[in-house]
DNA sequence: ATGTCTTTGTGAACGCGTGCACAAAGATAG
DNA sequence: CTATCTTTGTGCACGCGTTCACAAAGACAT
């Protein structure tokens, strides 16, 4: 299997770079808080501070946008929050359906941000009989017996699963075979989709071990300038170093 | 079957580069599953195809941790779950607070998750009176006063930040000056931190602003070029592969 | 109009990450 | 011990993203 690969050469020339979009939410916010203010304009040195990124580099990413610039004086802010409110595609309204109606799930559902930037909670589904019927967030849970229709009838594209991993995958096929062409995925589970098919993950245990490692590191040297170049992290922890088997305490999928 | 040999992660474990740090956990949750199931040893192209990456890339992960694999048979499992985690610093117990337990922080204090991978939360903080005493997932919330005796007394050095943007900068300061080194943070907030601070952002509304720019994207394709109904695909890839993902974890590093 | 001053837009250099392709290492069989 | 087969470890090339540095563009004052 494996046919061959041939799909990345594909017409990029208009297309803006991966990294510049993934920031352009971050301009629009600080955008956003300006226009609130009502500064009429911003320099790219004051926008990047306020979005935290190299000034270079932010008018490098609207430079892709194209010249909406004035020199001397800078972004017309307005102008700026509607190009790329544009660019991103948000001047239409995206409704979203929210899959497995948990901890998380809900939470999402409560979450009053989504609305805010024309993303709408079209939907709650669960599979829990249980579930169903009630109300979430003002919002009545409906059963996954119903996803198929509910997908269609609301002509919804983009769909978040807060479902148990040992699921996703199969929650992810039956969103597919839908319609739904993005989704956003909260389980920690590698998920495999046809080609057109867009999949973001937020892992919060992936985002945990990076920053142990990063505090492990910083502890190791700190222990390097005073005590022995031993990064075994004595602190405030019994020993766990033991054989590599035998232990593996409580794995679970993470 | 000790594999054990010439195995000396040295100095080289002082490079590690970042973007293989952040595969790290994949490839430790794709091996748990496979010691679940007691398989003793795994192929680079296996293990790739598990955790839905290239299995060259892959290898070049491993190797900056050292040689820890047998050519001609493949990676012993237990010996390289215990490597990774050793790595990542999950040998120890790490500590952690949340601040803010709202919606989404009473999700986190739920999830099972945490606990799986030596991550304890040690406390839950929040500034509200009323939530103060009461129980969230088995532990008692404190309030925000106690937050400095609470980070000293359990030598907590990873917080969580799940409260409302506007206060997030000035909890995010009380916490470093107690102590705290690595935060992850929730909040839709450009946190400043001073050196030697690590801050990683999950950022919901990014992700699916992310996901509206591509599937405006695939709309306008889908018009420009003749009026296909929709992308019907016939392989299926993993979704970490490239894409539009490109792996920009929903996460930045400040 | 001319000059000065501010700030944009971008060419170019550089570094990082990715993936190919293959030699070497080691297992396994004869 | 030798031959063969499998799979690792990595040299290398390539492309993307970041950053510097600066010419050019425009505002504003005179
Ligand atoms: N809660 C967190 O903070 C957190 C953090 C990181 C990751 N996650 C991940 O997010 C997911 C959800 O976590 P949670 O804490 O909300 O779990 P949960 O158990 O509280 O909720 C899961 C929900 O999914 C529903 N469900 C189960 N199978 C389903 C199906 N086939 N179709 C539709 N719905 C189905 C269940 O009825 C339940 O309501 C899990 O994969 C978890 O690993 C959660
Ligand atoms: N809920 C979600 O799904 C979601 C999604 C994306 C982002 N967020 C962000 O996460 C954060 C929390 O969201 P939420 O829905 O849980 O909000 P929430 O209002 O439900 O919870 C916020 C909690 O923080 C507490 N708090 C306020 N000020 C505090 C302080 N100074 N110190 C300690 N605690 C304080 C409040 O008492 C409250 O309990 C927000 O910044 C939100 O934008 C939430």
């Amino acid at each position: 299997m494996a046919t061959g690969r041939t799909h990345r050469p594909a017409t990029r020339s208009r297309g803006i770079p991966e990294a510049t979009v993934a920031r352009l939410p971050l301009y629009l916010r600080a955008l956003t808080a300006l226009s609130e203010r009502s500064v009429p304009t911003v320099s790219s040195e004051e926008l990047a501070a306020a979005a935290g990124v190299n000034s270079a580099k932010l008018r490098k990413d609207f430079s892709y946008l194209g010249s909406y610039g004035t020199r001397g004086v800078g972004y017309d802010v307005e102008y700026l929050v509607y190009q790329i409110s544009r660019e991103l595609g948000l001047t239409q309204d995206w409704p979203v359906v929210i899959v497995g109606i948990g901890n998380l799930g809900a939470a999402l559902a409560n979450y009053g941000g989504f609305a805010s930037r024309g993303f709408r909670v079209a939907a709650l589904i669960d599979a829990d009989p249980e579930m169903a019927g009630k109300q979430v967030a003002g919002i009545t849970v409906q059963h996954s017996d119903d996803m198929e229709r509910i997908i269609s009838e609301n002509g919804v594209s983009i769909g978040v699963i807060t479902t148990p991993p040992g699921v996703a995958q199969q929650v992810c096929e039956r969103l597919v075979a839908a319609g739904v062409t993005s989704i956003l995925n909260f389980a920690p589970t590698v998920l495999s989709v046809p080609d057109g098919v867009d999949v973001r993950k937020v892992d919060l245990s992936i985002e945990l071990q990076i920053l142990a490692f990063h505090e492990q590191r910083k502890a190791g040297e700190e222990a390097a300038l005073t005590d022995g170049p031993r990064p075994v992290a004595a602190t405030r922890k019994q020993s766990a170093d033991k054989g590599p088997d035998g232990d593996v305490p409580a794995v679970m999928p993470a």
